[in-house]
DNA sequence: CGCGACGTTGATTTGCCTCAACGATTGTGG
DNA sequence: CCACAATCGTTGAGGCAAATCAACGTCGCG
């Protein structure tokens, strides 16, 4: 494996754990390099999430398709972790689909690969519990934003929290994670650009 | 400490890893009992939360209070942990208020025990990211929830889910999980029992 | 170039909110 | 123990934010 193409990934993996070098090289060696063009599904409805992915370069979209139309539920970029979680730990057929928003490269971690990592040392329990700990807290975030704020105060929050999302993001991705309709965002955004001036 | 009356406390915690005799032991220990009057507050804003709670007897509400007023964010009963973790972690001030729905007992696990428990083997590891694994997939659901279901569909859902749910929490706070407010939630039941004739 | 996807805007409808008031129940102090 | 107040769930009337249906200009791409 190339360390300087996935100084990315190590940096991230060392974030959360204070591996040594050994930990990390063993990490690093199960982590399987893919590369998705912009639109290719890295997870389809249906089928079971087989691995987890870390982000070297480019972003995920993680979507839903019900009565509504699509619903983007979450979104990731350099760095950070995707996969449907529930799916990936029951090995259950995944309502979900994972689609690249970019020209996308990932670091892939199979469900036998990491249930070994488990297996290999309290550091590897850790960084699980971890991450398992912070998106838990983020989710959470999300969900309390959305009973509390109005849509206004939603799009603003994000664009506060993620200033360059909307470079990398359709509006109408960013209009159904908000819980809206892409033409409400579009009149929320107009608004908001009229009370600027 | 009463194992007769920490039953459920032990079944809980052996649900999730299996614990030989010794670790539960001293999981066991860890935890100090409190018993909480209904209306009685173990959190309230402004607080740091001191300490992650595993209920016995009786039930708890986690919430905010916003623009809006009350928001409730998440309910827990027999076997049922609550805290805020964030708070917890980050041992920062909570913007939230955790409140017996009814007289209620809990075991609580302070921060220092919890962190001692995290040295102390895998095992506990291993409890810490079952459960923060578990958490985070519950409430992405209930995210999911809010943006793609009708208020009435949240209701209906919610009702099948926990069908008790009724009878030990009051409609208001039902209605304020849900994200709308307790008058909608009264039209939408009194719509269910019409359409039910 | 021509097609389709995207963001926007307009007109209308709808679901939920807001303000207000009402009985029923709970709780409390005289 | 009863009278009173407070809380709760409900209902009504009206308003508003967002959804819905429809159309348009722009841009990227085959």
């Amino acid at each position: 494996m190339n360390y300087l193409m996935a100084e990315t990934i190590s940096a991230a993996l060392s974030q959360l754990v204070d591996f040594n070098e050994e930990e990390l090289s063993y990490f690093m060696k199960l982590l399987k390099v893919k590369k998705l063009k912009q639109h290719a599904f890295l997870l389809q409805a249906g089928e079971v999430c087989r691995m987890m992915v870390i982000i070297n370069y480019g972003g995920l979209r993680y979507f839903k398709i019900g009565e509504k139309g699509e619903q983007s539920h979450w979104f990731a970029f350099e760095g950070d972790w995707l996969g449907d979680y529930e799916s990936f730990l029951t090995r259950s057929p995944s309502p979900y689909y994972i689609q690249a928003l970019e020209d996308t490269e990932i670091y892939c971690l199979y469900y036998d690969d990491m249930q070994h990592l488990y297996e290999k040392g309290v550091n590897f329990e850790r960084f699980g519990r971890l991450m398992a700990e912070r998106l838990f807290v983020a989710v959470g975030r999300a969900r309390m934003d959305l009973v509390s704020l109005s849509a206004e105060q939603r799009y603003l929050k994000l664009m506060a929290d993620f200033p360059n999302i909307s470079k990398r993001i359709q509006v109408q991705h960013i209009a159904t994670y908000l819980g809206i309709h892409p033409q409400s965002l579009s009149r929320i955004r107009k608004n908001i650009a009229r009370a600027k001036e």
